[in-house]
DNA sequence: CTTGAACCTCTAGTTCCTAGAGATGTTACG
DNA sequence: CGTAACATCTCTAGGAACTAGAGGTTCAAG
């Protein structure tokens, strides 16, 4: 059996959020020492393994929620786990098209300024002033 | 003189989040009309203009202040301004990278999964329960 | 002058945690 | 077995940047 120190040591989850992960309903209530302590199997570690690994590849909480529920019933289709898979796929590929044109805009910005004038004539401000002088939409 | 809502539509901001930058400081307090309705000058516009933009580029609140504060201080020197661009550049620099390196493990993670399975051997959620699958970090 | 759209303030909710207070539990050492 | 030192408990609040809704007032057009 593992305290909650020693699983947010063993999946770099701080032990406040293995708490929030608890009252969202992504973790069940573990067992308890007579103290009122949190003991945890070796499931339970697991169980926030997983959803550490998809909270770093930026899934949702709701979307985790759904994920668990399907790895609890294992003759169930996974079409819905691929659709959520994908789904993430999409979003961080809008995300990445759209901070690539915020880099570009924003390398052009200050480029063009090296920080030795005055901000009277500062490429910078006067860009965040006048949209018309950004090349890409955004 | 411009109504919050003809502001609003000149901006793309919507009307919550202009009354929020006015609690903010970022937008001073405009006049108002003998009812209490807020009017607005081109000043008024420009500004909110310069806040909306600012805020698309990925600024936060507090770096729009400092960048409002210098845009109020045209004899000040820019090195401020030309400092908070480039910290926001590199900012975004390394959100793409992070997200370049999810998508990838994305992909792989969805490819291998058509959804024509069950959740028992979905690739998804094996990936998910099983970190060292993974080919680069996140 | 009336109607309907626009506006007002205020509070609370969103997402995903993080921080702190104040109390209690556990464990290793002597 | 006692006592430090450390870990854990619950609960509340905060943070970023808004968004939504309730309940009420004002404006502008006809």
């Amino acid at each position: 059996m593992f305290s909650i120190g020693t699983l947010s040591r063993r999946t770099g989850v701080k032990i406040p959020t293995i708490r929030y992960y608890e009252d969202m309903g992504l973790l069940p209530e573990p067992e308890r020492t007579a103290g009122n302590q949190r003991r945890y199997s070796q499931a339970g570690l697991d169980r926030l393994g997983f959803i550490k690994h998809a909270r770093d590849l930026g899934f949702t909480i709701e979307a985790i929620r759904a994920l668990i529920e399907l790895h609890e019933h294992p003759d169930h289709s996974c079409a819905t786990a691929n659709a959520i898979a994908n789904a993430q796929l999409s979003d961080v590929q809008a995300k990445i098209a759209r901070l690539k044109r915020l880099e570009t805009e924003l390398q052009r910005i200050a480029t063009h300024c090296d920080g030795s004038g005055t901000a009277g004539d500062c490429y910078v401000l006067t860009s965040l002033a006048d949209h018309s002088l950004c090349e890409t939409a955004h």
